[in-house]
DNA sequence: GCCTTAGGATAGAGCTACTATCCAATGCGT
DNA sequence: ACGCATTGGATAGTAGCTCTATCCTAAGGC
């Protein structure tokens, strides 16, 4: 198929599937003659993918472009969900500079939950939250942690245990980045419903 | 004060300052003459209330616009905290188009918590996220939604308990604002954390 | 042989949050 | 009294992002 058909499928306007060919966002057709050029069924799913991790996940095309030219690279499953869990869960403030000595907070926790005691992206990015809160002077408790932390623990497990593995490393990006973000953001919707219950019942009691 | 030693107290450009009386961030001064306006030091702690919702917190100048202008007409402080968690956790996706019947799941986990059931923004959003999920075929089971809910349940009881009511509503929607914000990301480091620790046992064991 | 399409380049549009410039009016210091 | 600095108001420009539109030449398909 050629653009139009493919623009056509996919519901992209050809002006966007040129931007995105710039972009290196998705790879050239496979250029028949120098003014055309074959697109297949891989365009239209990456095509696909694009949108959906623009339009549901919010993602920026930057982020998306890292994300797609590491599976282009054959990056292994395990770094390429490490890169997803970054851009879909916010991990790269600019102050999550890895290697530091790490908050006794953070070494606590991983203690407690007995994790895999390794740095990474979550690792660090954890460590400079905490610190960031600690600059701002919000405190965050040893008892805050521990049952922060124990809640987590017992969502991932969810979480992780519902994942299978796809196919395709565009079927793993697209299933991790949406799942993450529907899952954080349910996480966030029901935190809200329960701060704003608690508030309610604080409220009326004070009253 | 003058604009200028206003600028150079609160470390906001004259120019900026100019834009946000213009949008109504910031109250007039005291006009002294037609030249001429006295700033006071609630002017300094208004343009550090938008500076940090700003840079801390990521809202944007139209969301300040509303918290303020609630907080100068005087609006009751549990609806000024609905309005900051409304744009702090992201509750008015368009979806939320409140009223509607409501998903059974999310009855549910009303009633399993016996959290007050009220309609309510955070209520309307979780609704519209299980329905949009449920369109996106991204499985939602009983037990998920028990875990997660009875974790946010006990991240929330801390939340509320570590509240004390500020002096001023300008001081309640800065503490409100970065605190919510700050835990929501805390709560998202450590599911990173904690997934990551479980994906890393999971493939340990698969390999 | 003409119409359509590809690819490449470039420019514009719409949004957000500023930033800069220009202006007339006017107070303050000298 | 005079001029510099400052104010409010208006207007325009900037920068980053994601497109969208236009123009062009080359070339294949009917």
């Amino acid at each position: 198929m050629q653009l139009k058909e493919l623009s056509r499928q996919s519901g992209v306007s050809a002006a966007s599937i040129k931007y995105y060919l710039r972009e290196g966002l998705l790879p050239a057709g496979e250029t028949v003659h120098a003014t055309r050029a074959q697109y297949s069924a891989r365009h239209v799913e990456r095509l696909e993918l694009i949108q959906a991790l623009r339009r549901i996940v919010g993602l920026t095309i930057e982020q998306i472009g890292g994300l797609l030219r590491m599976a282009d690279d054959g990056v292994p499953r395990l770094a390429l969900l490490a890169a997803v869990q970054r851009v879909v869960l916010n991990l790269d403030s600019r102050a999550t500079a890895g290697g530091g000595p790490g908050t006794p907070a953070a070494d606590a926790v991983v203690r407690l939950r007995s994790w895999p005691d390794s740095p990474s992206d979550a690792r660090n990015a954890l460590n400079a939250h905490l610190e960031l809160m600690e600059s701002l002077n919000i405190p965050v408790s040893g008892e805050l942690l521990d049952t922060y932390s124990k809640a987590m623990n017992d969502v991932a497990g969810l979480d992780i245990a519902a994942t299978t593995a796809p196919e395709s490393v565009d079927r793993l990006i697209l299933t991790a980045a949406v799942g993450m973000h529907m899952h954080s953001q349910l996480l966030l919707k029901l935190l809200a419903l329960a701060q704003a219950s608690h508030a309610i019942r604080r409220y009326e009691r004070d009253a």
